[in-house]
DNA sequence: CGGGTGACTTTAC
DNA sequence: CGTAAAGCCACCC
């Protein structure tokens, strides 16, 4: 790997890979860049860049598949509706939480 | 250069 | 099962 890239360049580059329909967990992500300990910073990342459009920040959901970030976005409701716009369907859980399947979405690089 | 921050995670009760 | 607290460490100011 490009161990010249920053570690938040490595977020961004794998959250631009994650394909439509899919998403990812912060864990996950910040393991594949090396940083499995800075699961916390994979978020902090995305709220640098929530306002680029070529990252799909949306796609990125907690260790559980709740749409922890969502409150950051422009609209509180911009991330469930993109992700709803990709198909993804969510558990409703009754409470303020949302939250994906995600042995059915979550995008797992590794298997590729 | 040092301190504060946080879109997480794990452990403990 | 639920909530609470601690640990974690790169990035911004």
């Amino acid at each position: 790997m490009n161990d010249r890239l920053d570690f938040q360049e490595r977020v961004i580059n794998y959250v631009k890979n994650i394909p439509w329909g899919k998403v990812s967990t912060y864990g996950r992500i910040a393991r594949a860049c090396g940083m499995p300990s800075a699961a916390r910073h994979v978020g902090y990342v995305m709220n640098r860049c929530r306002d680029r459009d070529d990252v799909p920040c949306h796609r990125v959901v907690n260790r559980n598949g709740y749409l922890t970030g969502r409150l950051h976005f422009d609209t509180p409701g911009t991330m469930e509706e993109r992700l709803s716009g990709e198909g993804i369907e969510f558990d409703n859980i009754g409470n303020d939480m949302i939250k994906v399947d995600l042995d059915r979405y979550l995008w797992e690089a590794d298997s590729e």
